[in-house]
DNA sequence: CTAGGATCCTGTCAGC
DNA sequence: TGCTGACAGGATCCTA
């Protein structure tokens, strides 16, 4: 379920815990075959030389050449654990001070690790990486560095909202005329990052109906979308990222996301914070899809 | 080539 | 209590 904001949050929160503190790899535990493609004895004995994001995609360096591409999809999650923590935990206030956790929420966040959703576990001479994911969606794929930029995935992830200019979006959506602007927003060759909820948050920032058609936005409409999607992610990565129950930030602890910054997602029947009209939640591209009929016209 | 639906997988929740 | 179907923040594969 991340998406960008929430990978940039891990990638943060792991970069503050783990660079230069975790020492060589000393196992790598694969639970589910599926979960881990490559090699994992590859990066035994190797240390952790930094880390990189791209689009939803978590790049992890090793001091050997080689490195891990980290794809959470809907429901993975990282948590770090320093090694005299690891089993049971004893308190919450123990977990917020050993561990980092990120990505999709859920109890396991505070659970006993290994568990149930558990795929792959990264052990280091100072602790271990755990790889949760419950759907199984989510995978670990390790390759030389060069490589990465070779991978099919990441060859073919658009820029982010960032660097991207109005024009170039603009340029983008006439090959997806026909399409709703929401299903074309989620295509990461369009743009990166965006997900289901920032797609959703980004349109209505910009007034746009998600069920117009992409190629009859103007230039300028589709520069007030760019800039909605700057705006949504960099305030969701300010807060430590979105959850639907609770965010978990580098530092473990938790606080309500949605509730505070989100206007359409998970607000069906809620008033819209603009105009008190009641946000409508309709399927688009088989996604649950939030908007306000009144601020976001279809013509 | 595009658009749209099915698909991978597990878990939870609403409704009967 | 079950049981059933819908749904979940992603991306790819298949078909028309």
């Amino acid at each position: 379920m991340p998406e960008l904001p929430e990978v940039e949050t891990i990638r943060r929160g792991l970069e503050e815990k783990m660079l230069g503190r975790v020492g060589k790899v000393l196992d790598v535990k694969v639970y589910e075959q599926k979960s881990l493609i490559g090699e994992p004895e590859i990066i035994l004995g190797a240390e952790i030389e930094g880390f990189d994001r791209k689009g939803k995609a978590l790049i992890v360096h090793f001091s050997n050449g080689f490195s891990a591409i980290i794809h959470l999809r809907m429901t993975g999650q990282l948590i770090w654990r320093e090694k005299y923590s690891c089993g049971d935990i004893k308190s919450e206030q123990e977990i917020v001070e050993k561990t980092f956790a990120g990505g999709h929420p859920s109890e396991n966040f505070v659970a006993k690790l290994p568990n149930k959703q558990t795929r792959v576990e990264i052990v280091f001479e100072n602790g271990v990486l755990f790889f949760n994911d419950q759907r199984k969606f989510g995978f670990i794929k390790i390759l030389e560095r060069d490589e990465v930029k070779k991978d099919k995935f990441i060859k073919k992830l658009a820029k982010e909202p960032w660097e991207m200019t109005p024009e170039e979006l603009f340029s983008k959506l006439q090959k997806h005329k026909g399409a709703p602007i929401k299903t074309v927003i989620l295509d990461q060759t369009v743009i990166a990052g965006l997900g289901n909820i920032y797609a959703d948050e980004a349109l209505y920032f910009s007034g746009i109906n998600p069920k117009r058609k992409a190629g009859e936005l103007t230039e300028e409409e589709t520069g007030i979308l760019l800039l909605g999607a700057r705006k949504v992610m960099e305030k969701s990565i300010e807060a430590g990222g979105s959850t639907i129950r609770n965010y978990v930030k580098s530092d473990g602890t938790r606080g309500d996301y949605l509730d505070l910054f989100a206007e359409v997602y998970n607000r069906e029947g809620k008033e819209c914070r603009k105009c008190k009209t009641k946000i409508v939640k309709e399927k688009l591209g088989g996604r649950g899809t939030h908007y306000c009929p009144k601020c976001q016209k279809e013509n």
